[in-house]
DNA sequence: AACTATAATAATAATGATTACTGGTTGTAT
DNA sequence: ATACAACCAGTAATCATTATTATTATAGTT
């Protein structure tokens, strides 16, 4: 895959950035040094990076996709209240794929798992 | 929760169709023997239904949402062959919310996970 | 039975995220 | 130098879903 200007500038966004950024945050962010950068542009080359496996995308439902720089198998957490997304690596869960494929025949190719709930910080301000 | 006619409707539509289907596809269903039945009404009482758990509501990215008249805990795999969505009862993944509570102290209210991949039959198809 | 309040409905408009299209520009290879 | 592909910005289109609005049914009350 050709590396343009603005794809190398969409990826570091992503790698520089943990907190899983949607689209159009992305957008916001790069528009301010670049501002002939279109969203359209922002939405095919991420989408373009994530189908080359150099960032995943995060869906989940109810909310704009995210996009993370983080490669390794790990699944996401989000907070009703305050929106936060964070990863979560669960050592039982990985291989849970090949469980899958075992007890039911299929072939997996992808597994997009999503906890929702409230998270420690928002937890607290609820009891004060 | 009130009951309509067309809540008792399209509850039963769900319930008696194990295919997780869309609320588009329970809306064409319908139509026939209601003719002035409206889209907007499904939607509506899908929600309200989801809400009540008397029905679930399956979030798969990419795809229209489907609801599934099937409440034990179960996750769900998506054929990318032929669309069709099955139904997954893999005892290894009952309890993971708390696990997930354990290891990272937030409350986990609701938890999404999908499989994607090629089932058996178009697995089949493929070889031949 | 008439009156009122409440909730559900049909139809349609609006929204919001994402994708597709267009025409122009740049880069690269023959 | 020219042909061809990849890329870009800008914008239009799409699609699922939600909100709105005006209307109709239902239930309770006098």
């Amino acid at each position: 895959m050709k590396y343009s200007k603005q794809r190398e500038m969409i990826h570091n966004c992503v790698k520089d950035n943990p907190c899983h950024l949607t689209a159009d945050a992305i957008y916001e962010m790069l528009k301010k040094d670049h501002p002939n950068l279109s969203l359209g542009t922002v939405y095919r080359n991420l989408s373009q990076l994530a189908d080359h496996d150099m960032i995943r995308k995060v869906s989940i439902p109810g909310y704009p996709d995210r996009f993370d720089g983080t490669l390794e198998e790990h699944f996401h957490f989000i907070c009703l209240e305050c929106g936060d997304v964070k990863d979560l690596f669960i050592p039982e869960l990985f291989g849970i794929d090949a469980v899958v494929e075992q007890a039911t025949g299929v072939d997996v190719s992808k597994c997009e798992m999503t906890f929702k709930g409230v998270c420690e910080q928002c937890k607290m301000k609820k009891v004060t």
